[in-house]
DNA sequence: TTTCAACACGAAAACGTTTTCGAAAGGTTT
DNA sequence: AAACCTTTCGAAAACGTTTTCGTGTTGAAA
């Protein structure tokens, strides 16, 4: 077992000094050829790598960062951070994955685990849990260091950083406007509970588009789940007791759980019933139908957070303070679940 | 912005010494308890938090794992990372995650990055290229360096480390036996190219159960592809030529693939063809009909390795050098694709 | 012969910790 | 009063780098 080699040591076998050796490897113009080639050679030989630690320790930058997101087992935090790594790689970082499991507590942990010097930055997705409390105090703590924080989907108006989402708002509407133009009217929403930012949004989008078409709307055909445990329960109970003849979900789930118990009521799909679904994820793709979906492009956004957090590391003493929110576009893919 | 508080700045503030702060935070005897108290809480007001980085370089532990997979948007390998991250969470370490893109250089390139000091051990499942090309050179490196190696799923012989798996044959044969014991004769298989150490296990098992039942082997049953691309192509020319019973798949994606095609031809599903796929993911759950899969459990499987590993970090001198492979047990999940 | 520049290298500080050891001050025992 | 012990603290080393500054040697110019 051959322990990895340092400076000193190099320098101890060469017998020069360690400056010297350090000098050398970096190609000093105040090292001699003679010396500094018997050092470049040595080193080669012995597989010589900084360490990173060290480094880090005295260029104060860890060239590191740090993504807190709700879950991984998740199509779309799993392309984010797939965007993430892709940036962070070609720009020489690393990144360290915290998961939040939806609870506030864990973030917190978490966050300052990592704000004591492991990570330069942060690239993170607010837990329900935060969302609800609105608590931000630990990412308040964070940005206040002169740590830059950059948050993604799940964010809040609350926290002064960058930020970039879709515009969920606008994507709900077009959806709906999509489902009306096909002649569809009693069109049901399968959202989560309002704290949720962007279970919000796409609930006023759908609610401005039904009121710009002069849609009268009923309230019975919101449907708030707040955990998928009753997801099946209320479905039915719409299902059963109001005849819908669209439904927009706010994700993959909600609408593929409709479709199924749709169909085993034999209802069919999209002939009498059309469905459009938030995140285009490998459900609707291989689900039957297939089911058309508002794509929220989950590498893009990785890619966008990251390069604006590496901005902000680089730039370093220049303090913006102009804080961004990039709108990431989606677009409707067509697919069998709605009427062509 | 307040940047983060240091020993020596309370040190300085307090008109005492380096030592005597530490200590003093520390809870050492040596301090008196005025002296201890007053620091105490000087340090709680300035939220003092003593930097990973130092202690890293200290201690010569980083309490971080690097994880190297494949790809992460993928159910198999998220569950997997969100095992070790339950572990790693429970033991104070971190989780540092890089893809290789299913490239050789990839991995090489992040393994020699981490392993300057960025993390203590790693977990890694391997590209198919270097499965492909057998060079273990980077991983044998790090062995001889004293850092610990788990190797999940994607495992080489030729790497003496730990290692954790499912009874890749086993399960096939035991998935493959329960076809035959409904009755099904003419299976097909749907598996990728040898060289991934997996899809060869249990394409292996498939072989032997059907020597076990006397069953003659017609290659011409079993398609082996290289991607995705040509994956509908090879599919429909197995479903269009030759009469088959069942289909065993080593994934979920030709799984659902192959009942699409099917269905699309007419052909009902489980009464003319019953399909059973590896990994339990999201498809299978949510596809129509549902798959019949075999349970790969990521989560039982990340939470094993992370133990492994951690255990090994822990022991630190004691080099064993006994390593062992852990054997993740399997379960059928009989679902619609599948006759009952 | 003196002065000075160029060259080649080493010492030391710095990053932020922890820990070992030494030492001053005070009190207690002979 | 001398010797010794306790208490309380500080100096310094160590982890592995990079970088600034100083210094000794050489050769050339004056």
């Amino acid at each position: 077992m051959r322990r990895k080699v340092t400076l000193k040591q190099i320098a101890k076998e060469l017998d020069v000094s360690i400056s010297t050796v350090s000098k050398s490897l970096r190609d000093s113009p105040e090292i001699s050829e003679d010396t500094r080639l018997k050092v470049q050679a040595f080193a080669k030989l012995y597989n010589y790598k900084p360490n990173n630690i060290a480094l880090s320790l005295k260029n104060k930058k860890t060239k590191t960062i740090g993504i807190i997101i709700p879950e991984i087992v998740h199509h779309f935090f799993a392309t984010v951070i797939s965007g993430i790594e892709q940036v962070a790689n070609e720009c020489g970082y690393n990144v360290i994955v915290c998961l939040s499991d939806e609870s506030f507590d864990k973030e917190v942990i978490n966050m300052e685990m990592l704000a004591n010097g492991s990570t330069d930055g942060f690239i993170m997705s607010l837990s329900k849990e935060t969302q609800q409390k609105k608590d931000f105090h630990h990412l308040q703590e964070v940005i206040n260091q002169g740590m830059p924080v950059v948050l993604f989907d799940r964010i809040s108006n609350d926290i002064l950083c960058d930020k970039v989402i879709i515009d969920d708002q606008l994507a709900a509407y077009e959806a709906t406007n999509f489902l009306i133009s096909k002649g569809l009217k009693k069109i049901a929403l399968l959202t989560t509970v309002d704290y949720v930012s962007v279970g919000k949004l796409r609930t006023d989008g759908y609610l401005n588009v039904l009121h710009d078409h002069g849609i009268e709307v009923d309230e019975s055909l919101i449907i708030r789940i707040e955990d998928t445990e009753h997801c099946d329960e209320k479905i039915n109970e719409l299902l059963e007791n109001k005849s819908v003849d669209a439904i927009l979900a706010v994700n993959e789930l909600f609408a593929v759980t409709a479709i199924k118990l749709a169909m085993a009521k034999g209802i069919k799909i999209p002939e009498d019933l059309s469905v459009v679904a938030f995140t285009d994820g490998i459900i609707s793709k291989y689900s039957t139908p297939t089911i058309t979906t508002i794509s929220q492009n989950g590498i893009k956004m990785g890619r966008k957070a990251a390069e604006m957090l590496i901005k902000r590391l680089e730039l370093e003493d220049e303090e913006d303070e102009h804080y961004k929110t990039e709108i990431i576009e989606t677009n409707l893919i067509i697919r069998e679940s709605t009427k062509s």
